[in-house]
DNA sequence: GTTCTATCCCCCATTTGTTGGGTTTTTATG
DNA sequence: CATAAAAACCCAACAAATGGGGGATAGAAC
């Protein structure tokens, strides 16, 4: 059981302190082995593609390139290399903009070294380890991402006449929501006059447009 | 230290054994206490907003009532109670409208007790404690969202072609844009007509849902 | 019983999309 | 620089889709 590879890892991390400290604690945790800590986001940029790497863990706060950066530019090269960010920041706009560019872990400084050598192992098994707080601001986005109710108007809308707004939005012409739907032109026509009414709004591509925009 | 109020847990699952594991391994967790188990959504719907809870584990595959709905209309009643989802099922459908009716949590069944207590206690501290496949699902979804900016037949568009795709996503009439943008109604016709052919699309209304669809 | 919803119909104007022309300006490139 | 290609612009005529204004009917909801 031991006798498999260990999964590969290095370390982007500018206060040497604290970089040595987790490459020690992750070179003492069996299954896990380290042999690079990086300086800086340049020489990472420069060296990381020459190893055959499993993980990288990034602080975000470095000299020069941003490890936000680091990671974009890392990720696009050779794209099978999770990143787990490590960090001190927790504001909303660092922590989005990490993910985004292809973190897929994210802990802060503060978490004890065996919960991130755990969180390593977690992360290479297709988990996504997140500090308490970094993961209820995801959760958050998502929910505010799919809130439809934003728009109170949108209720004022009868079960059918939302079932149209729907197929509207999915670019259906007319005709061809009036054969999903089983009924003639003239009642989509009707629906969809009624839509416009309660919305306040003149056309189709408005309909379309409100239906996206409270999806945001 | 021991003195302060239990975090107030109910349960709702029709598996009463496993329930009953749940409600049992709650009450010999110190700060955690759980007085009910509720066989069913509606059951539950009718009770807990008699009751002062702080938290709800609930499971998704419900006899009658779905879970999800049931967190749906708890949720919209009592914001503050708090959801979390112990269930089976881990297809990208559940997790995902769980969490858009408002739970906060997702755990897949076969998640130890232990683990499962102090992920309660995660939960009441603000965290949103996920196992593994469901955290990466989320992370994924956010990657998602942000970065299909990545639409290859944009970028065959001329500048104009996008300027008057941004004027038509905003809901100008052709005849709008034309005059906007001084040139004539006809033009308009034309950079549109050629538009949709290089997007391979067919109407106004579908190049605003393609472009809603790039930018978020 | 009145109101709301869903359905259907007609007529007519407007908007949008297609086809098939053009001209001029800009850009690329040999 | 010359010239070809691409982009931006314009026009017309027609077809299709959309939107507004009238209706009307049946059934459900209040």
């Amino acid at each position: 059981m031991q006798t498999k590879e260990p999964i590969e890892i290095a370390i982007i991390e500018d206060q040497q302190t604290y970089g040595q400290t987790l490459k020690e604690v992750i070179n003492e945790t069996s299954g896990l082995h380290c042999s690079r800590v990086y300086a800086n986001g340049e020489s990472a940029i420069q060296d990381v593609p020459k190893r055959s790497l499993d993980i990288i863990l990034v602080d975000i706060g470095l000299p020069g390139i941003s490890g936000i950066e680091c990671i974009r530019q890392l990720k696009e090269q050779i794209p099978k290399i999770q990143f787990m960010v490590i960090t001190i920041s927790e504001d909303d706009e660092k922590v989005f903009a990490a993910l985004a560019a292809g973190a897929a872990s994210y802990l802060l400084k503060g978490t004890g070294m065996a919960k991130i050598a755990e969180s390593i192992k977690e992360l290479y098994d297709g988990g996504s380890p997140m500090s308490a707080p970094i993961a209820r601001k995801l959760v958050h986005f998502f929910q505010q991402s799919t809130k439809l109710r934003k728009n109170p108007n949108i209720d004022l809308l009868t079960k059918r006449e939302k079932e149209v707004l729907e197929l509207l939005a999915k670019g259906l012409m007319y005709k061809q929501i009036a054969g999903k739907l089983f009924i003639s032109l003239e009642t989509v026509k009707s629906h969809c006059h009624n839509i416009y009414e309660k919305l306040h709004i003149s056309n189709k591509t408005e309909a379309v447009i409100k239906y996206y925009k409270k999806t945001q």
